[in-house]
DNA sequence: CTGAAAGCGCTTACAG
DNA sequence: CTGAAAGCGCTTACAG
């Protein structure tokens, strides 16, 4: 392996100019730069990144932390921030807690994120108090996507989850529907983000403002998932006289809905509307209505705010780390799944 | 930050006995690694990954490699492989190649993967000749997953994608179907992996089976996604007398064609039958019929192969580096999209 | 079983 | 604009 000594020799330089030449630095003429960069370039030279990191204390590395990879919103998330953080030529440690209890503990309490990283982003995982000052021990810069997931000090992006889900089950009002349940992930569960409350605010809101009185047995609570979506459904439909609309917490809920009402000889959208939020990428192939949210952007977003900083470069006005949260716009879209109801 | 000298003054011993009794080299008394251990937890040490690695020469990381982490083959493989390398210590560099070229330069054309990991996983990654021979200069271990990906001296694990395309295309036989169509991702693509290649032979191969000679007509190429199944389907349908029945490379192609069925007004399974390969996680809710394959178990044993070698423990009988491919078993999953062709 | 010392390959003040 | 030297915090022969 041929190292920054090789080079500086020849190039007929020091190390240190080998060094600075290398990262850009604008303290090296511009003769010497050319020597230098041709000299490497002779040399297939890459410089050792443990070398690098010991000595300047930069990492180059960024740590992503998901509930679940597998799902949509966290895909496409990941997918957007890994071109992102790449481009820009940091390296992305992925962490998928899925759904473990021992993984958050893997993540906080031992020495996983100790000194690998240059910053963390947090995607959808509210944090304990024991894990938020294990954080904290940390002192690295950060940031936040989902609403409930905040921390101290990072700057967060995510959409107006109580908005969304009150124009969920407005629409489902505004096609007559009355009976409009709401299925939900669990709060009790460890992947629980508070996202889940915001859109249950809002459906509750959205039918007060209507003159509706919220109904505990129209509101089920499962996993924030396709089975989950299924589950709740199921139990939705045992506890009789079944709702005429139901708005799911997610797609893929909506969706696990869709296949419990088919099992149960209910036709979508005839017998029961179903709307969820997300815009999944199969949304559009199964028909589903949905409040459509930026996922890839919301990724985008937050890697930017999270380098910039690190790059030396200010935060763009509006984007700065003790502000409130950046809200992303949600969109309604009407698809198959949501129709008037029937007059009785 | 309390560094291994700290630990070390505060056991009484040097720092090597120190970061022996830390990594549980056995060439440490018991009572030695006691004192040690209460000593670094006393202080809260960490041992610093930079430093570790420069001395040691293990970065203790993986990168693995994928095309798209949103496709869910992939999400499935990563989660799998992910909770499997930090079980074992060992952090996860994500590389999305996201269908794009520069992506694919930015990792084996530059020094995204150089002297950064221990081992590198390919996920139906097909490499060009150079590609090939930049990987071959980092002169790691590694390991691939998916057919027609194969790197000499990495021991690879797949399922038998041929035999897989004939199961499929044989239960659309056995229903009674002559006209069948196929519909697969383009080989020219840069993701292009030659499973589809092998899916089209196991599909030929069935047809032939049964006396029937493949029609060009019926073979559609196009992106191998949701989008493309439902380009490739209208292309099939724009071609005039349509299909009894079509086979899909993956299920997500089977999920766009569902969608141009549907826009066409061609009802599933009455009009036509669509069959896909993997069981997709929404296969059930659209209840479409498929070649499930084992995709968890797939980036498990992947994660296994490459990492039993690292920790000094040999292979497992049959998992030879040297020897054939791994190839896990797939299963014939009939749902709701396939059923008996109608007779003329 | 343990320690002193060298060395891993860079970057960073400091001095000029 | 450039260089000599120290130092980043570990691990690894080597010797005992």
């Amino acid at each position: 392996m041929t190292k920054i000594d090789d080079v500086a020799r020849l190039a007929g330089v020091s190390t240190a100019t080998v060094s600075r030449a290398l990262r850009g630095l604008p303290t090296v003429s511009a003769a010497t730069r050319r020597r230098v960069l041709a000299a490497a370039e002779q040399l297939q030279y890459a410089v050792s990144p443990s070398a690098s990191r010991l000595a300047g204390g930069r990492t180059g590395s960024v740590a992503v932390v998901v509930p679940r990879i597998t799902r949509w919103f966290f895909g496409v998330v990941v997918e957007a921030v890994e071109d992102f953080l790449h481009e820009a030529g940091y390296d992305l440690l992925l962490h998928n807690l899925g759904g473990r209890e021992r993984n958050r503990q893997r993540l906080l309490r031992t020495a996983a994120l100790h000194k690998r990283v240059d910053a963390i982003m947090l995607v959808a995982t509210p944090l304990r108090a024991a894990e938020m000052s294990a954080l904290a021990a940390l002192d690295l810069p950060g940031v936040t996507i989902s609403s409930g997931t905040e921390v101290p000090g990072w700057p967060c992006v995510r959409i107006d989850d109580v908005a969304a889900a009150r124009t969920a089950t407005r629409h489902l009002l505004e096609l007559g529907h009355r009976r409009i349940a709401h299925i939900s992930g669990d709060p009790d569960d460890e992947l629980a983000f508070s996202a889940h409350l915001d859109r249950r605010r809002g459906y509750q809101e959205a039918l007060r403002a209507a003159g509706l009185r919220p109904d505990p047995a129209l509101d089920v609570e499962s996993s924030f998932d396709i089975d989950g979506g299924t589950r709740a459904t199921e139990e939705l439909l045992r506890r009789g006289d079944p709702p005429t609309a139901i708005f799911a917490s997610c797609d893929e809920m909506a969706m696990g809905a869709l296949t419990a009402l088919r099992e149960a000889g209910l036709r979508v959208p005839q017998d029961v509307s179903v709307i969820g939020i997300d815009d999944h990428a199969l949304s559009g192939v199964l028909g589903l209505s949905t409040i459509a949210q930026p996922a890839a952007e919301q990724g985008r977003l937050a890697a930017k705010m999270l380098l910039d900083p690190l790059a030396g470069r200010s935060p763009e006005a509006g984007m700065s780390t003790t502000a409130a949260p950046v809200i992303l716009p949600t969109r309604l879209v009407v698809r198959e799944s949501t129709a008037p109801a029937r007059a009785h």
